[in-house]
Parts: C-alpha cells; structure tokens; sequence
RNA sequence: CGGGGUGUAGCGUAGCCCGGUUAUCGCGCCACGUUUGGGACGUGGAGGCCGCAGGUUCGAAUCCUGCCACCCCGACCA
C-alpha cells in the first residue's frame, strides 16, 4: 500500500479514485466499467440498506423482487422511458454457447439458439413491474400498492467511475401504485423526504430538495423530485431522485382499478430510488487528504482500539484492559474493534485506520496501565486527548453523537460559503469558473436559455428548488421575467 | 463513438529511439532474529509467456502489422 494518497488540491478527481481503492471499499474488475464492491466498502452500503429499509417500511412498503431481464416488447411500451434508456441497454440475444469448431478449447455463441424475442437487462425496472402491477389491480381496495425492491441494474455506460458512474449498480427502486393524483405526488415527495433526512441524518451530507426541469426529468416520468448535494470541489451530486410518473405507465400497461363508485380509471404512479452512488457521495463529503472520514452512523467500526506493547506480559495487560472497554462500549450500542494482531506495528495502524475513516481511534499502552488512562483520538478533526478511566465510556458515546454533527455542520458550512446568488450572466460564468459551487440565479424558464447555459458553461440547473423563496426577477442570461430563482451547478 | 496516451512481478517503475549475456529498482510478499506510544531494521528467499496474435531477423521487451485492455479529454448519464 502506498503511503500518500494525492491530495485533493493536487487533483481532486485522482484523490477520489486512489481513496476508494486505497480504503478498501472497491476496485476495478475484469469486466469493463464494473466494480468490485469489497468488504469494507460494502459493509458501509449494508449500514446504508438497513436505515433505508428501515424508513421504507416505516412508511409502509414491502419489499419484493422483479426479474432482472425485460423482454424487449415490454420493455418498448412506455415509449419515452424505452427511448431515453434505449441507447444504454445491455441485450440479451442467445441462451447458448457451443464448442468453437475452428477454435479448440474455445466457446462460440450457438447460432442456431437466437432468443424469438430478445430480453433487455433492466436499466430500470418500470416495465416489467408494471406488467406485474396489472395482474395486481382491479380494484380501489388493493390500492396503494407500496413495493420496493433491492436490486442491481445495467446502464451501458460510455465512461465510468467506482461508484459515481458504474455500468452495473446496486440500487433500490420503489414502485407504488396510488388511487388518485394527489395521493401519488404525495408518495412522491414524501419519499423524497425519506432520502433527504437520511441523508442529512445518517450521511451528514446536506442536501437540496427540488423539482427537475423539463429537460433533467426522468424518461416517462411527470415530475421528478431531487435532492441534491454539493462536493468539496464545488461539483453536485444528484443523490438521490423520486418521480411523480402520472398515468403513463398505467396507460402504457393497460392497468385500471374500480373506483367506489364502479368507474374504471388508471391508476397513478411514483417510482424512486437510490443507489451505490451514495457511496460516492459519502466519501467525497467528507473525506480528507489522510483518507476517509465516515459519520459514525455509517462507519462498519465506530471505535478501534490499537494496543501498545513491548512483550506478552505488557500484550496481555493491555488486552484485558481493551477487553474490558471493548465490553462496556458494545454494551452502550457502540461496535468496536480490537486489532489485536502482531503483524503491524501500532504507527501502522493508525495510518491504515485514518485512510479507512474510523471516527474514533483508542490507543492503549503501559502507560495508561499505569496511569488508570486511554488515548483517544478523533478521525474528523485528528485531535487527541488522554481520558480517564472513569469518563472514557461517557465521553466516547457522546462523541459518536459530537462527530456525527460537526461532520454535518462542517458540509452545511461548505455547501453555505460556496452557494451564491448571482445577477448577470458575466458574474455567474466568472464565479462558476473561480469558485465553483451552488449558484442561484434567475431563468427565464425556457428549455433553449438552459441548453445555452450548458453549451457555454458546462452548468446545469440541479433542481428548482422547493424552499419558500419565491422573489421574481429576470433571466440572468435573456433578461426575461423570472418566476423564481433557480439553482445551477457543474454536476457529476 | 471521435481525439490523445499507456500496457514490463501483487503495486509503482527502468530498459524500448539505436535489437545482442541471467530484464532494473522501490514497495509489498515468505522465513528467521531483533523490534512495537505515528507507516521498524537486519539477513536470506520466492515471484516475469515484457497485454495478446502474427511478421521481420542468426537473435525481439526493443522493429513492423493486427487485435485487446486500461487511463485522460469530448458526446451520454444515477
């Protein structure tokens, strides 16, 4: 393992890449454009799935599990979702390989065993839920139906990058099925709430909460709601997105319920989901040049403890008392590691523990045997201090809480100081280039005055927001009337 | 898919122009010993179809052709 990571100030995008991997958290595979999610990596997504799961059921939905190949008639039906995914599908076309007649030791596809229909692997999975929903419903009183599903999904992506942009991602989609209009934008903002507050309250990543422009909105979808976050080096993240889908796939798929009063109506769709980019989005939240930093709600390990030892004798003091810590701190709901192996010297350690993001390091040796003391340390602010015996528990609890909120304060203060209202054009494409960030500014609604902005800046609007600052104005860009100010950003 | 670049041990590399002993160095790995409060040291050792396939040559990591993979920049995107 290489001893210094590039710093984000040499090059940000580096640093991101030579962390996941350096961390352990995944790494390249053989197959193009998708990764290996490893151990340490994917037992953070796990943390993630287990909150996640949490809130979803807690607001009512039920997990199940859709086939993971569309049949391209299918996949066709809703039109404007089948086209705006069509041109990343990966296609299966045969079910057979053979023995390679020219080639010994060699397979073949086998020519004669074409699929009749081709099956598409799902990008998403609209289609054939939808087919599924349509056997489900008849009646106003299956209705909602509240699914979610965990799953992997394709998208042929041209360039990747380990978690921001695989071809293969691991995700969650939920796909409900409502009554009426209201009640279906109401799963949908509701939803968008859920990932909001885990993302605030679990990530310590502060998030946007917005609507997309026409132009940004999910294929097939009416309305897509976003929650947006900003990365250290002044880039958005769209974390997360939930889409009101309105009738489309109901009609598309031919799925009707009676009404109370015996009418047939379509039923109302949301769909929402998301996925491994999170990970991402953790790791460029608040990770450092000496490596990751992880909220302690997320951290696989909240508190490691590092003994200090000359010989058995000195080991064996020592252990016992991390044993006796290790105890008292899980009996407080804190998990802890001991790493108690003699292959590595404690200097090691603490390297290896700050690159992998443990927020809270304990240092054990002769010494504080003597003196009744721990040495802790703290990966957010790598501050450390000698603690008593007696406070250590107390102020070890507290600290998962202390860290948890001063990584969230520390992004909410970076994403304030790198958000900015600007008025003309000049000012945002001067301050887009120099500073970066979040920008809100005045459009004049059109799909041509964004497009424009995005040929010559490279901006996108992230989302319009849906805070309660309705102030009008004019376009920065055509001066025409502004209903709202709306927020740009170069994006990932 | 366009433009540029790179493939040598697990990782990072030298050698390539100008073909010629046994392919260089560092990290890592293995064994033993000494070490252990911020990435220890010594001694010994293992590990290579030099991206793949063909060609030129007495001889190819080195020259030629084709292919493949990866990286960077564009277009596309959670």
């Amino acid at each position: 393992m290489a001893k210094n990571l590039t710093t984000r100030e040499e090059d940000y995008s580096k640093w991101y890449n030579e962390l996941v991997i350096k961390a352990d958290l995944a790494e390249n595979s053989a197959v193009r454009g998708c990764m290996v999610i490893k151990p340490y990596g994917y037992a953070i997504w796990e943390k993630m799935q287990a909150e996640l799961d949490r809130m979803f059921k807690e607001t009512g939905h039920e997990n199940a599990y859709f086939p993971l190949f569309v049949p391209k008639s299918l996949f066709e039906a809703e039109e404007k979702n089948a086209e705006g995914f069509a041109k990343e599908c990966a296609v299966v076309t045969h079910y057979r390989l053979q023995n390679d007649p020219d080639k010994p030791g060699k397979l073949r596809v086998d020519p004669e065993a074409k699929l009749e229909e081709e099956l598409v692997v799902r990008p998403t999975s609209e289609a054939i839920i939808w087919k599924t929903y349509k056997g489900w419903i008849q009646s106003y009183r299956d209705l909602p139906l509240l699914i979610n599903q965990w799953a992997n999904v394709v998208r042929w992506e041209m360039r990747t990058r380990l978690f921001l942009r695989t071809a293969e991602f691991l995700w969650q989609e939920g796909h409900t099925a409502h009554a009426t209009k209201s009640e279906a934008v109401e799963e949908a903002t509701k939803m968008q709430d859920v990932y909001a507050t885990f993302a605030e309250n679990f990530m310590a990543m502060p998030v946007v909460k917005g609507v997309k422009t026409d132009s940004e909105r999910f294929a097939g979808a009416e309305d897509t709601y976003t929650i947006e976050a900003l990365m250290q080096d002044g880039k958005a993240l769209q974390a997360g997105t939930s889409h009101f889908l309105g009738q489309n796939f109901a009609k598309a798929f031919d799925v009707k319920f009676a009404t109370k009063e015996g009418k047939q109506e379509y039923v109302w769709a949301t769909s929402w989901g998301v996925s491994t980019r999170l990970m991402g989005a953790l790791v460029m939240t608040h990770s450092d040049d000496k490596g990751l930093v992880l909220p302690p709600k997320l951290a696989p390990h909240q508190v490691v403890i590092v003994p200090i030892y000359r010989n058995d004798e000195q080991f064996d003091a020592v252990s016992e008392a991390a044993n006796e810590l290790m105890k008292q701190l899980r009996s407080k709901g804190v998990s802890v590691k001991f790493d108690n192996r003699d292959t590595h010297k404690p200097g090691w350690k603490f390297n290896e523990y700050e690159l992998k993001g443990v927020p809270v390091r304990v240092a054990i040796g002769p010494k504080d045997l003597e003196n009744g003391t721990f040495e802790v340390a703290r990966r957010d602010t790598l501050t450390k201090e000698v603690m008593s015996k007696d406070v250590i528990i107390d102020r070890i609890v507290n600290l998962m809480d202390e860290i948890q909120n001063n990584l969230f304060a520390k992004a909410i203060d970076h994403r304030a100081t790198h958000t900015t209202e600007v008025e003309s054009y000049d000012e945002f494409k001067k301050l887009l280039e120099e500073k970066g960030g979040f920008f809100s500014a005045h459009w004049d609604g059109t799909e041509e005055t964004e497009e424009q902005i995005k040929k010559e800046t490279k901006a996108t609007i992230r989302c319009i927001p849906l805070d309660d600052d309705n102030a009008s104005g004019v376009c920065m860009v055509t001066g025409k009337p502004s209903a709202r100010r709306v927020l740009f950003a170069k994006a990932y």
